[in-house]
DNA sequence: TTGTAAGCGTTATCAG
DNA sequence: CTGATAACGCTTACAA
């Protein structure tokens, strides 16, 4: 039923390399059998096969990507970042899931890898160091790019927001409030990017000569209900913190909850600042007080990484975004 | 750098269709040969390509999708419905987005044939009625499956959710809680959803004898911002409603932040009912009653049209889903 | 400017 | 059980 190049060759009786090079705009024939060859095909509903031409000029034109989970917000719009990217170059994505699973997102990669993808990238990575360390020792492989990779070791290229600072300026903005009694709720300890930004809030507090308490320092998950549970157990303290810095918005919007759900009020009795600035974060009752990753960029700059490995050019191995505050109500002066 | 089937039947001295069948696990090979065979594909990094493969079973195990915005929460969690369905059934999915814009989608279409999918599924389709019916009428090609379809003309194969229904519900039980005046925030004009919602709203009202206030309904969109304008509205009205439908939950959390904004609480001043219970809906202040849409069971349902459409299977041309009810905290009883 | 032919990496149909 | 060999639909030297 699918008409090929050799059936339009047939119906104007000419050979299919006339009319392979007429439909690739090829100067190397003559302008007006090229109209005619375009018309006819067009006519005809002739539709090229990427497949075939795939596996002559092997590539696809197409990146891999590999999310642990598609419904994350922030995920979401890292993703939107990089189809929007990849179809400017002309690439399509494909996306597979690896729901935090490392041996899931093996599999993904391995899968991405037969469909002959010309690039991966990898968002929020949670296959082991070792593993990862296979993926980039083998050469000439197809290209990988981890975005926000979770481990401390750096392997490979990848492209995070810098975390350090981000729970800098967080920690800041809750000190420069007159926050003397500020809790960290963390992801899940395996996320890389939740220690960092612990790090930074550790460093704040010291550089300003409070204490560390490592009582007001809880894991929570990628979840609200993380947060919502680490905020009761925060306000089960004997002395309860007056400010909250979130592994990101979901983990604050839980706190947030809870807090109303313990009788306490935003940011009245508790100020909280998020991490990720997803969309709905200025919404949020009150308004939240976060840190703004450049998602759309990260998903940019993977793609754009990806593309330059894959032409040979020279790439940094890794590429740090900053990331800055977006003040809103969930935050207040300390009474 | 690529092993081929054809490299390890050198190296083996062998045929290379003997070790395509030993590779594929065919009976016609000897149990022997066939563990060397594997092993030495194994040793030799062998990865087979799909796309050879692709090109002579005329199967790409590849579904395409088209979003018109893979950052809502919504379709987020249709499209993960989607893919772990697709992951079962061993197909791999391309992603792209229209942006809500017509001609991209047809583009991202024309692209995903191209590309030879073996079925596409629009979420939420934006080409016109006419577009559409032109994809539909050409014979045998892909088979597509629409996700909410936004038009009223029922054209093709589709799974959506009894939006007439979950119109009803919503307002019947804001009916139920002794509210009368009762307001409908929309969606897009252009989305067919809002305008089902709408008349189970309208419905509804009428069979309780409540009269319908055309003042009461407007249009917002699918962002938080247009439930916020529309809030706006309606509490300038002299008289203003007591209770709210909105088209979505995020034009409920745009509604709500109005409504404080203005110094209302909700649901003492004013109830809320959202619609799609996207997973952050239970944490909202307060959370949110909604109806909620069965996302990952249309993801699912869709996958499986596609794959039924094409095994040639006999498949129903729409399919609807129920919505139910989830009561929470954003409505209660007129006082 | 056009045609011929090789080849991309598989599967599949024959024979042996 | 195994081996030739012809596709699949296209690009791309190389010839004409």
């Amino acid at each position: 039923v699918t008409v090929s190049i050799k059936d339009i060759a047939r119906a104007m009786n000419i050979s299919y390399s006339t009319v392979s090079r007429a439909l690739n705009n090829s100067p190397r024939v003559k302008a007006e059998t090229r109209q005619q060859i375009q018309q006819l095909a067009a006519t005809m509903g002739y539709l090229p096969s990427a497949v075939a031409r795939s596996l002559v000029t092997r590539r696809t034109n197409t990146l891999g990507i590999v999310v642990t989970k598609i419904t994350d917000l922030f995920f979401a719009e890292v993703i939107q970042g990089i189809e929007e990217a990849a179809l400017s170059y002309g690439y399509s994505i494909i996306l597979t899931n690896s729901a935090g699973q490392p041996e899931y997102e093996l599999a993904a990669i391995q899968s991405l890898r037969e469909r002959r993808v010309d690039g991966i990238i990898l968002v929020a990575a949670c296959a082991s160091t070792e593993s990862k360390q296979r993926l980039f020792s083998q050469p000439l492989e197809t290209p990988i790019v981890i975005i926000n990779n979770v481990h401390q070791e750096h392997i490979g290229f990848s492209v995070e927001t810098d975390n350090l600072q981000g729970g800098c300026i967080a920690t800041q903005h809750l000190l420069d409030l007159g926050h003397r009694r500020i809790a960290y709720i963390a992801g899940p300890v395996s996320e890389w990017d939740s220690v960092e930004r612990q790090q930074g809030y550790v460093q704040t507090l010291q550089a300003a000569g409070v204490v560390v308490d490592s009582a007001l320092m809880i894991r929570g998950d990628n979840l609200p209900a993380g947060g919502f549970q680490a905020m009761h157990q925060l306000l089960a303290l004997p002395t309860p913190p007056s400010a909250i810095f979130c592994y990101n918005d979901v983990t604050a919007l839980g706190a947030m909850r809870a807090a109303y759900s313990a009788g306490k009020s935003v940011p009245q009795d508790i100020s909280i600042v998020g991490f990720d600035d997803i969309s709905l974060a200025a919404y949020f009752e009150p308004p939240l007080t976060t840190v703004a990753q450049a998602k759309l960029e990260m998903g940019e700059k993977a793609v754009q990484m990806v593309l330059d490995l894959l032409a040979g050019q020279p790439v940094m191995e890794k590429s740090v975004l900053p990331s800055r505050l977006i003040v809103r109500a969930s935050s207040q002066a300390f009474r």
